[in-house]
DNA sequence: GCGATGACTCAAG
DNA sequence: CCTTGAGCCATCG
């Protein structure tokens, strides 16, 4: 089987749900470390964009933040929401 | 095809 | 801490 199919951004889109879909309570990932976990280290934006016009409620897209710490952004309430959320989760940075 | 944009990343000042 | 600059790549007009 062919599995060449071009960069199709649901497929990847996919994949990026279900790797943050599998991200431990107090436990975040960068969006680099997301891309790199669905096979595209380069596609770090492509993350970012995922989160930004394809997020679920299924999907704890405030688990993604930067490689350096950083939040980031949210779509949901903004970085404060989103702050909020992962230290009430265990995440203290 | 091009230029601008972006929830990115890294390095340097 | 913040700003540039460069790199990366899909998306949009």
């Amino acid at each position: 089987m062919v599995r060449r199919k071009l960069f199709n951004y649901e497929e990847f889109a996919e994949r990026v749900r279900a790797v943050v879909r599998a991200i431990p309570k107090g436990q975040v990932m960068s969006y680099g470390e997301v891309a790199t976990a669905v096979g595209a280290p380069r596609h770090s934006r492509m993350v970012a964009r995922v989160m930004t016009n394809n997020y679920l409620p299924d999907v704890p897209c405030h688990r993604i933040i930067k490689s350096d710490g950083s939040l980031g952004g949210y779509n949901r309430g903004g970085v404060e929401q989103k702050r909020a959320l992962l230290r009430a989760e265990g995440y203290t940075g």
